[in-house]
DNA sequence: CGGTTTTGACCCGCGC
DNA sequence: GCGCGGGTCAAAACCG
């Protein structure tokens, strides 16, 4: 007998029970799937991110299985592993170790359409910090065993955005609807991304490209939005960005690479 | 010894 | 209502 289980959850805000966003639409270089909240069943606003990135940028850190996650910089503990129907490769669970409390979770698992591909589905409270976002002067999590392997920079990322002034975007061809405070806070994950990760530190997106978006801006249209008190405090630690801003590139010259927000 | 991983069981939403 | 599949729990094993 086994499993006595009673429900308290150690976890205040578990059974977000999502389901897995769009799985790696297609097999770019570096492509990553962002979304909002799940609009069923979020007892409370869960936003979820979907990361892809290639597997030649995690070989070398920690090769280990289908589900080893590239490294973030932030410490991640298994909790569990499950056979996906329909994929080859099984998907990993992990919850974000680094902070106490921290209602962050990641699923790792290969693309079933391209092996090369590793799907990480990142999970947290809308309101809460990412433990992405907090690192340069946030507890320092558990430094990863090894350095990052030298990354080839993917090809190239196109990034199509439009703004009608009504937070309406076109990110790679598709038409999305967020507020410009939502669309903040998804991309201050990835801007933090840029700096806690060094598996997606050498994308285009996040190095050079957003460099010369805020730098320069100039060649192409940069978007800037507003910045909630909230979302400032996310970015307290992020000295070379603009405060009040994100900043993207209009059709910036990578091409291969993709963001995509739902 | 404390934190992490493994792994089978349990829970629950969803589709039929 | 039932079965399926995904997500999580938690004991035990493992590791530094």
């Amino acid at each position: 007998m086994k499993r006595g289980r009673d429900m308290t959850r150690s976890y205040n805000d578990q059974e977000s029970s999502q389901e897995t966003g769009p799985e790696s639409p297609n097999s770019s270089a570096f492509n990553a799937v962002i979304s909002s909240h799940s609009p069923k069943r979020s007892r409370r606003s869960m936003e979820k991110r979907v990361v892809n990135v290639p597997m030649k940028e995690i070989e070398g850190s920690r090769h280990k299985g289908d589900t080893t996650p590239p490294s973030d910089s932030w410490a991640w503990r298994k909790y569990g592993q499950k056979p996906i129907k329909g994929s080859p490769y099984p998907r990993g669970y992990y919850r974000c170790s680094s902070t106490k409390g921290c209602p962050a979770r990641k699923q790792v698992e290969r693309s079933r359409d391209d092996p090369t591909m590793i799907i990480i589905t990142y999970t947290s409270e809308h309101n809460h910090p990412w433990p992405l976002t907090s690192s340069r002067n946030g507890p320092k999590p558990k430094a990863e065993p090894k350095p990052e392997p030298e990354l080839e920079v993917p090809e190239e990322v196109e990034l199509e955005l439009e703004e009608d002034g009504n937070s309406k975007l076109m990110v790679m061809g598709r038409e999305i609807e967020t507020t410009p405070s939502c669309i903040v806070d998804e991309f201050a994950w990835f801007s933090e991304m840029e700096t806690t990760s060094s598996t997606i530190l050498e994308s285009p997106i996040f190095s050079s490209e957003k460099k010369t978006a805020v730098s320069a801006a100039a060649d192409d249209v940069a978007v800037f939005f507003p910045m909630g008190e909230e979302d400032e405090s996310l970015f307290a630690d992020l000295g070379e960005l603009p405060e009040c801003s994100v900043v993207f590139r209009h059709r910036s010259s990578v091409v291969g690479s993709q963001v995509e927000i739902f």
